[in-house]
DNA sequence: TGCTAATACCAAGACGGTCAATGTATGGAG
DNA sequence: CTCCATACATTGACCGTCTTGGTATTAGCA
């Protein structure tokens, strides 16, 4: 998988995944890997970065917790995040649909 | 549309629309304008450097060409162009179905 | 003891996209 | 006749995001 096709779509898969309740960095790697049917792997060095880029625009909030000695930083999403959610999904599928279009595949898919 | 959407499918793209016969790059963004239903509009600055780069990768041939006093360059796509082509066609449905499952919408598009 | 998993973070570098400028030629508006 | 728009190609500066790979901590296992 060309990792270039991430880009611009890890911030909305990370948005969908907080949608449905907080979670952590290393969580997220594996939940976007079992949703995505084991395609994506997400590295660290973008994830991280993502997330406090995320926070910085107020589309998420964090808060630290303790777990078996391990400490974890839990993401939220709010209301901000929710909406920009929202944009970002139609926006995929507009931007899908045009490549499908190119493509000659508007119709259907597995 | 955010333009980081573009990155890694403009090549695709290209390759896509001059597997059905040689084009220049005026010619290919209007192509490319109309199948994706009006929603991608590429920029001469990704454009052309794409077009050289996958030249340079001998996925394309070019050839000069004067037409009512106007220079144009034609690109066609070599074999090796279309070897690739298809293998990034499926990527691309691996890829946009990896989303989709992350999105929870795996079943059909408009 | 030392390796692995869980967990987070960061720095350096590559790469591809945008913007905007440059250059040439034709054709139409005024 | 002049000016501007359109057709066409190229390039350079800038920017943002991704990858690689290294740091750091704790728990648990060989």
């Amino acid at each position: 998988m060309d990792p270039k096709l991430l880009t611009g779509t890890l911030e909305l898969m990370m948005l969908e995944v907080l949608s449905q309740g907080p979670s952590y960095g290393y969580e997220i790697v594996q939940t976007v890997l079992t949703r995505s049917g084991g395609h994506f792997e997400l590295k660290e060095g973008s994830l991280y970065p993502a997330l406090h880029r995320l926070e910085r625009q107020k589309l998420l909030g964090s808060y630290w917790t303790e777990h078996e000695g391990r400490r974890r930083k839990y993401y939220k999403i709010t209301a901000a995040g929710r909406k920009t959610l929202a944009a970002r999904r139609s926006e995929w599928q507009t931007f899908a649909s045009g490549v499908n279009g190119v493509l000659g595949m508007e119709y259907g898919l597995a």
